[in-house]
DNA sequence: TAGATTGTTAATCGATTAACAATC
DNA sequence: TAGATTGTTAATCGATTAACAATC
């Protein structure tokens, strides 16, 4: 099992595990390969290929138990531990991610939020009290947080990267509109609604058709 | 140039093209795809190869003409024509979306945000007014409307998306914690902060060490 | 001219798909 | 047993990289 794993495995590893999560709300508790490529358009030999990678979950003629898969995907991504967030800026972008109602479904909780604005510290977003963010280092070190997302302003966004990963962040998600880098030792993700814009813009412009939905 | 363009093309040309731009904020006015390539760490020779796929904009010893080039990219991607934005939903999402300040570089603006709440309509963002929803139609129309992004909760998402697709956009971008659809004819580009995090969650946890900064 | 860098072809690499024996 | 679907190998396809002649 120490293959290399392709990068868009891991970006179909993601879809399985929703439309699974779908299909079990749904009661199924057996799924194959086939029923989860018509859903998500991707060839079945390629799921099957994908999984494989990782080990052999399936029944032969049966197909997938749907709890078993679900479970197995959430191990292989890591969802299946608890993972704590902390978001620095509270602004109308760190209202969102902190409102953000899927994450739990996936392992993830917000658990603190940051800001330097006297006037916000103190206040709530939902029931989680705005701190102040010269306290992040102490929190995020007794809170074992391991996730930072920037929602600040883009002059402060590297600042508030270099801070998270000073306090221990393992990946950063970036959402102000700049690129930020980290140390080789951190996953940087940095996403912009902008990015998103340009890529579909060339498929409106007479570019091409096609499905559009990748990760990020 | 009646060739298929691959979707990787597409990600890289929008990279090339933030890079290129910041690098005219520094007084570049020529540079070459070596030069590009380290600074985005891309093979110089993909990043020849990508262009060539749409005309020939270089000078053999020299390199690019930093404006010319960015001026075929954007003409390339369709950035260099203005692109009218609608938002849906005034809530924290969508208010952070309509203060998005990267949009104007690139040609988009947000022209309607839509909200079904009396108490915000006629409130304002920034220095635009909260419509009410059930002018969307007529406003999308009458300003020539393209694209619609959806900030709302995610039980009406996929009826909002209809709702957009219906008065004319040709490119939704969705915003809500669930996958929207939409005819072939329009480009759906569905977000997540979830699966962004579902994605690089598995570089944390043993799996592999990466860049990280895929579109979207 | 000598040096640099393009545009492009050919070689490599990796990812997707088809096919099928294994087996439930 | 007959039908279905897996896991996996082999074939295909596409994308990346290396190499280099063209040329500024």
């Amino acid at each position: 099992m120490k293959k290399r794993i392709p990068d868009g495995t891991i970006e179909r590893l993601a879809q399985y595990l929703d439309c699974l999560m779908e299909l079990k709300r749904n009661g199924r508790t057996t799924v194959s390969s086939k029923d989860i490529g018509e859903i998500i358009d991707i060839n079945p030999a390629e799921i099957r290929r994908d999984l494989a990678l990782f080990g052999s979950f399936g029944k032969r003629g049966v197909g997938y138990d749907t709890d078993d898969l679900i479970n197995r995907i959430k191990k292989i991504m890591g969802s299946d531990e608890q993972h704590k967030i902390a978001v620095v800026g509270a602004g109308n972008l760190g209202s969102a991610i902190v409102s953000y109602g899927k994450f739990k479904l996936h392992g993830f909780s917000v658990v603190a939020v940051f800001d330097n604005d006297p006037a916000k510290v103190g206040q709530k977003i939902g029931n989680l009290v705005i701190s102040d963010l010269k306290d992040i280092n102490k929190q995020m070190v007794d809170k074992n947080i391991t996730i930072g997302v920037v929602a600040t302003p883009p002059v402060v966004a590297q600042d508030i990267a270099d801070m998270l990963v000073d306090a221990g962040a393992r990946i950063i998600l970036n959402y102000a509109p700049i690129t930020v880098t980290a140390p080789k030792s951190v996953t940087v993700h940095n996403t912009s609604p902008l990015k998103e814009l340009l890529y579909t813009l060339y498929y409106l412009s007479g570019g091409g058709k096609r499905k559009c939905s990748k990760a990020g």
